[in-house]
RNA sequence: GGGCGAAUAACUCAGCUGGGAGAGUGCAACCCUUACAAGGUUGAAGUCACAGGUUCGAGCCCUGUUUCGCCCA
C-alpha cells in the first residue's frame, strides 16, 4: 500500500487505521505459511474456540499471545503457520439450535435428526463464524485459508480412523457403568465435563425397620429419593455400635423389600450414623459396594431426572419433587428421625449447571491408562516442556490416576459413532466405510449406533487432523510436532492430556514442543469475570475505545507467569498513553528525516549515539528473550522503558540542540541516521505486542520499503561497532546524573524554569571532565544553563549551591538568591543519607567472616562503595564547612 | 481431606544462581519548554504477612503459623 501521506497525522486514531492493516496484510498474504520451505517451520496451533461463542477476556489474552510468538517469528524470517479454527462444540451447539426451533415450538424430535442436522449446519453458517472476526479485531495473524472445523470432512475422516484404531486395540469398548447423565441436555458427560460446587444441602436421618419388626437401623442420607434403588445397608464391621448386627436384613421403609445389612470397610463410621444405604445404580461408590457384594442395581430415575416405576406409587415424580414426598410421607409414618445441614458436593453440567444424576448406563468408553502413560512419558523425558513448570506435576497427577474416558453423547450434532450392530447375528461391525451388509452373516439389517462422540475426541486431534492426517502431508512434515500451544489451565486435562495421548498414539511423536499455560483474566479486584456479577469487559469495546494495539499491550505487560492478569479499563488507558508517546516521538522524527539518509557513519559517532545505539540493542535481546521464554511482560516492560524513559526522555532530547542548529560539534547527518535507525528498530520491536500502530508509522518512514511485518528483528552486527557498549552506558548515565541534580537544586530551590542558570563543575579526573566536556551542550540544554564551565579548581562559590556526584562537584551560581541556611539544611541532609550507607558499608568490611567467606569480586565491589562515599562524604563536608564559615 | 499458588509503596505488580528494594498508576509541588498537558521536571512514600532456622549476608533457601485464591477427591 502506498502511503496516503507524508507525515503523521496530529493525533493517532486506532478507529481509522487498524482495518485498513489488517486487509492489507491478508490480500499480501503476509499471513501464509509455505507448505514446504528451507526456512525454519514454526508453528502453533489455535486452541479452537467453541463455534457458538464470543470473544472473552480469555480468548483475548491467549490469541494476544500467540500472535506475540507468531509475529516475533517472522521477524525473525521463520515459516510461521498458525493453524486457526474452531470446534463443533456438540452440546453447546445442540442447545443453542434447540432453543432456536423452540421459539418456533419445535422440537429437534419432530423434525427428526436428518433436519436438524441441516439445521445446525445453517445456524453454523449464519452466525457461526463471529468469533473469527473477533479475532481479526484483535490483529490474529493466522493463516486463515488453512481455517478448519471438526466437522469438515477431512478431520470427521481422521476421528473415524482413530475410533476404529483404538477399537481394534482393544482401546476403546462399550460397557455398562455409572455414568454422569445431564437430564436437562439428556446425554451422558465425561467426568471433566461435571463442575462440583459445596452446596448446603440436608441430612435426613431415617429408619430402616429390621426385618423382625424390632427396633430399626437409622442411616443417613442427602439423597433419599433413591431409597427404592436400595439393594443393601452398609456398616464398618470394626463399628463397635452395631457389632450384633450380622446376618440381619432390613424393611426398605414405603416398599415391602428386603435388604441385607453388609460389611464394608468402605464405610466412614464418623459421617451421619455410621450406617450406609448403598444405591448401585446411582451412586459410583455404590456401585464399586454393590460389584464386590453382588448387589441387584435398580435404576430409580429416568434419562428426564423423573421417577422409574421402581419407584413405586412415586413414579413420574421429578426427582426433586419426589424427595419431598417421601420425607413427608416417611414423617407420616414415624421412619424420619431428623434432618440436619450439611455442605456437600454437587455435580453440574458444564454447559447448562443442571444437577447431573450419577446413574447406570450402557456407554462407549476409550480405556485411557495405556494412552496417559505414554502422554505422561512425553513430559517426563523432556520431549514436551510444560511452562510454568509447577503444572506439571498437577499434568501427572491426572494422567497417573485416570479413568476410562466416556467418549459417547446422546446428542445428534457431532461425529457419529462408526458402530453397526447386526439385528439378525449380533455381530458389532466396526469400519472406516459404511457397511451395506453384516460382515459376520452378510445380512442387510444392520444398525448403526446412534450415539456421538464427545467433541473433545475430535479436539483431540487437532494438531494433526488440521493439518491433513491421515495422508502424509508436506504440512505435517513441515510442521508437525508444533513448536509451541499456548492456553488457559482450565483445558489442561480436557484439551493438552488428550491431544498428547492422541499425538503419540498415532503420529509417534508429540503434538508440540512447549506447552505455555497462561492465567486467567479477571476483574479488576481479582475477581472471575461472570455474567451474573456484572463484571465482565468486552474486548471488542476495549479495543473501539483504545485500540487493539493498547489493549494487547496491556495484556502482555500484565502476563507475569504464574499469576493472573486483572484488567481495567484504567490499565488499557495507560497504555493507550504509550501508544500515543510512540506515535508523537516518531511524529517529531519525521519531522527531521528525509528520504536523502546516509547509511550511518559510524566512525564519527558522538557518545550519546553509541549510547542510544546500544540501549536498542540491549532491549532488541530482551524483547527476545522475554518472548523467547514466554515472559512477556518482561519483553513488553522492557521496550515500553526503553521508549519512554531512554528513547524519549534522553535521546530525543538530546538530539534538539544538532537538530536545531545550536550544536555544531554534532553531525546532522550522522544524528539524523541514527535517529532513523533507532526508531525503525522500535517499531520492529513493538510491531509483535502492536502491530497497527508500528505499521502506520513505518510506512510513512523514509528509506524503508514494504511492511514492518517484512522487516528483520534487530540483532548484534559486531562488524562495525562493539556493542552493547557498557563503558559508554555507563558514562551517559553519568552525564545524565549531572542533568538531574541540576535539575533536583532547581526544583528544591523553586527556580523557574524561564531562568538560565550558570554552572561550574569542579573536578581533577580527567575522564568525567572530558565527558561533561563532550556533552556539555547536551548538559546546558536539558538542564537549562547559559554558562557551563568545567575546571580544576572553581572560585567564587560563596553564593554556590552545590551537589556531589563522583568525582565532580557541582556548583550552581545562585547569586543573590541563596538561602544559607536551608543550604545548610540540605547538606547536612545529604551527610545524614550518606553516613547510614557508610555505616552499613563499613560495618562488613569490618566482619572478618565476610572478608573471608564472601566472594572476592563482591568484597572488591563494596570495598569500592566505601572509597565512593567517603570521597563524596569528603566533598560534602568541604562545603558545608565552606557555609558555616561564610555565616561566621 | 490431598495438591498448587499468592502475601513487597495507597493500588496493581516486577525482583535472575542469596550481595542491602524497583516499575506503572495514584499522591504532592512546579511548569502550556519549539513531538506529546494523553505531556515535562522534581519529590514523598516499604518492619518485603508473622515466628523461628541456615548463612559472613535472606524479599529470595529451610521449618512452622496466619490470611486469601484455585484445582482435585
Amino acid at each position: 500500500m502506498s502511503c496516503d501521506s507524508e507525515s503523521l497525522k496530529k493525533e493517532y486514531n486506532s478507529f481509522e487505521i487498524e482495518g485498513k492493516w489488517y486487509e492489507y496484510w491478508e490480500n499480501q498474504g503476509y499471513f501464509k505459511a509455505l507448505d514446504k520451505s528451507e526456512k525454519f517451520g514454526y508453528s502453533i496451533v489455535i486452541p479452537p474456540p467453541n463455534v457458538t461463542g464470543v470473544l472473552h477476556m480469555g480468548h483475548a489474552l491467549n490469541i494476544t499471545i500467540q500472535d506475540i510468538m507468531c509475529r516475533y517469528r517472522r521477524l525473525n524470517g521463520d515459516n510461521v503457520l498458525w493453524m486457526p479454527g474452531t470446534d463443533h462444540a456438540g452440546i453447546a451447539t445442540q442447545n443453542v439450535v434447540e432453543r432456536n426451533l423452540a421459539k418456533k415450538g419445535i422440537t429437534r424430535e419432530q423434525i427428526g435428526r436428518e433436519k436438524f442436522i441441516k439445521a445446525v449446519w445453517k445456524w453454523r453458517e449464519k452466525s457461526g463464524g463471529a468469533i473469527i472476526n473477533q479475532l481479526k479485531r484483535i490483529g490474529a495473524s493466522c493463516d486463515w485459508a488453512r481455517e478448519r472445523f471438526t466437522m469438515d470432512k477431512g478431520l470427521s475422516n481422521a476421528v473415524r480412523k482413530v475410533f476404529v484404531m483404538l477399537y481394534k486395540d482393544n482401546l476403546i469398548y462399550e460397557g455398562e457403568y455409572i455414568i454422569n447423565w445431564c437430564p436437562r441436555c439428556k446425554t451422558a458427560l465425561s467426568d471433566l465435563e461435571v463442575e462440583y460446587e459445596d452446596k448446603d444441602s440436608l441430612l435426613y436421618y431415617i429408619k430402616y425397620p429390621f426385618e423382625n419388626g424390632k427396633n430399626s437401623l437409622v442411616v443417613a442420607t442427602t439423597r433419599p429419593e433413591t431409597m427404592f434403588g436400595d439393594t443393601a445397608v452398609a456398616i464398618n464391621p470394626f463399628d463397635k455400635r452395631y457389632e450384633e448386627l450380622s446376618n440381619k436384613n432390613v424393611i426398605l421403609p414405603l416398599t415391602d423389600k428386603i435388604i441385607p445389612v453388609i460389611k464394608d470397610e468402605y464405610v466412614d463410621t464418623e459421617f451421619g450414623t455410621g450406617a450406609l444405604k448403598v444405591t448401585p445404580a446411582h451412586d459410583l461408590n455404590d456401585f464399586n459396594l454393590g460389584e464386590k457384594h453382588n448387589l441387584t442395581k435398580v435404576k430409580v430415575i429416568d434419562d428426564h431426572g423423573n421417577m422409574t416405576e421402581n419407584a413405586g406409587k412415586f413414579v413420574g415424580l421429578d426427582r426433586f419433587e419426589c424427595r419431598e414426598k417421601v420425607i413427608q410421607e416417611l414423617d407420616n409414618q414415624g421412619l424420619l428421625v431428623k434432618k440436619e445441614v450439611v455442605k456437600n458436593s454437587l455435580g453440574h453440567c458444564y454447559r447448562c449447571k443442571n444437577v447431573v444424576e450419577p446413574f447406570l448406563s450402557k456407554q462407549w468408553f476409550v480405556k485411557a491408562a495405556p494412552l496417559a502413560k505414554q502422554a505422561a512419558n512425553a513430559v517426563r523425558d523432556g520431549r514436551t516442556r510444560i511452562i510454568p513448570d509447577s503444572w506439571t506435576k498437577t499434568y501427572f497427577d491426572w494422567l497417573d490416576n485416570i479413568r476410562d474416558w466416556c467418549i459417547s453423547r446422546q446428542i445428534w450434532w457431532g461425529h457419529r459413532i462408526p458402530v453397526w450392530k447386526c439385528s439378525i447375528c449380533k455381530q458389532v461391525i466396526v469400519e472406516e466405510n459404511d457397511p451395506d451388509k453384516c460382515t459376520s452373516c452378510g445380512s442387510k439389517d444392520i444398525i448403526q449406533e446412534t450415539d456421538v462422540l464427545d467433541t473433545w475426541f475430535s479436539s483431540a486431534l487437532w494438531p494433526f487432523s488440521t493439518m491433513g492426517w491421515p495422508e502424509k502431508t508436506d504440512l505435517l512434515k513441515t510442521f508437525y510436532p508444533t513448536s509451541a500451544l499456548v492456553t488457559g489451565f482450565d483445558i489442561l486435562f480436557f484439551w493438552v492430556a488428550r491431544m498428547m495421548m492422541m499425538g503419540t498414539r498415532f503420529m509417534g511423536d508429540v503434538p508440540f514442543k512447549d506447552v505455555y499455560i497462561h492465567a486467567l483474566v479477571r476483574d479488576e479486584h481479582g475477581k472471575k469475570m461472570s455474567k451474573s456479577k456484572g463484571n465482565v469487559i468486552d474486548p471488542i469495546k476495549i479495543i473501539d475505545k483504545f485500540g487493539a494495539d493498547a489493549f494487547r499491550f496491556t495484556l502482555a505487560a500484565f502476563a507475569a507467569q504464574g499469576r493472573d492478569v486483572k484488567m481495567s479499563e484504567e490499565r488499557v488507558q495507560g497504555h493507550r498513553y504509550f501508544v500515543n508517546k510512540l506515535w508523537n516521538a516518531a511524529k517529531f522524527a519525521l519531522i527531521h528525516l528525509d528520504d536523502k539518509q546516509e547509511k550511518i557513519d559510524y566512525k564519527n559517532l558522538a557518545i550519546i549515539e553509541k549510547w542510544i545505539l546500544s540501549r536498542a540493542l540491549v532491549t532488541a535481546e530482551k524483547v527476545k528473550k522475554g518472548i523467547e521464554t514466554y515472559k512477556f511482560n518482561e519483553a513488553a516492560n522492557s521496550v515500553y522503558q526503553f521508549v519512554w524513559h531512554e528513547f524519549c526522555d534522553w535521546y530525543l532530547e538530546a538530539v534538539k540542540p544538532c537538530l536545531y542548529g545550536k550544536d555544531k560539534t554534532r553531525s546532522i547527518n550522522v544524528v539524523k541516521s541514527v535517529l532513523a535507525k533507532v526508531l525503525k528498530d522500535i517499531l520492529i520491536m513493538l510491531h509483535p505486542f502492536m502491530p497497527f500502530v508500528t505499521e502506520e508509522i513505518w510506512s510513512v518512514l523514509p528509506n524503508v520499503k514494504g511492511s514492518v511485518m517484512r522487516a528483520d528483528f534487530p540483532c548484534i552486527n559486531a562488524r562495525v561497532l562493539k556493542m552493547p557498549d557498557l563503558q559508554v552506558e555507563k558514562n551517559m548515565e553519568f552525564v545524565f546524573s549531572l542533568i538531574s541534580a541540576i535539575r533536583n537544586i532547581r526544583s528544591e530551590i523553586n527556580i523557574k524554569p524561564s531562568i538560565n542558570l550558570t554552572v561550574n563543575m569542579e573536578t581533577i579526573d580527567d575522564k568525567e571532565k572530558n565527558l561533561i566536556k563532550q556533552n556539555s551542550l547536551i548538559i546546558q540544554n536539558l538542564a537549562r544553563l547559559e554558562k557551563l564551565e568545567v575546571l580544576k579548581v572553581v572560585n567564587n562559590k560563596n553564593s554556590c549551591t552545590t551537589s556531589v556526584l563522583a568525582n565532580t562537584v557541582i556548583y550552581v551560581f545562585l547569586e543573590g538568591v541563596i538561602d544559607l541556611a536551608k543550604e545548610k539544611e540540605r547538606l547536612e541532609k545529604e551527610i545524614e543519607k550518606i553516613t547510614k550507607e557508610l555505616l552499613s558499608v563499613s560495618k562488613r568490611l569490618n566482619n572478618e567472616n565476610f572478608l573471608e567467606k564472601a566472594p572476592e569480586d563482591v568484597v572488591e565491589k563494596v570495598k569500592n562503595q566505601r572509597k565512593f562515599f567517603e570521597e563524596k562524604n569528603d566533598k560534602l563536608k568541604g562545603n558545608l564547612d565552606r557555609i558555616n564559615q561564610i555565616q561566621n
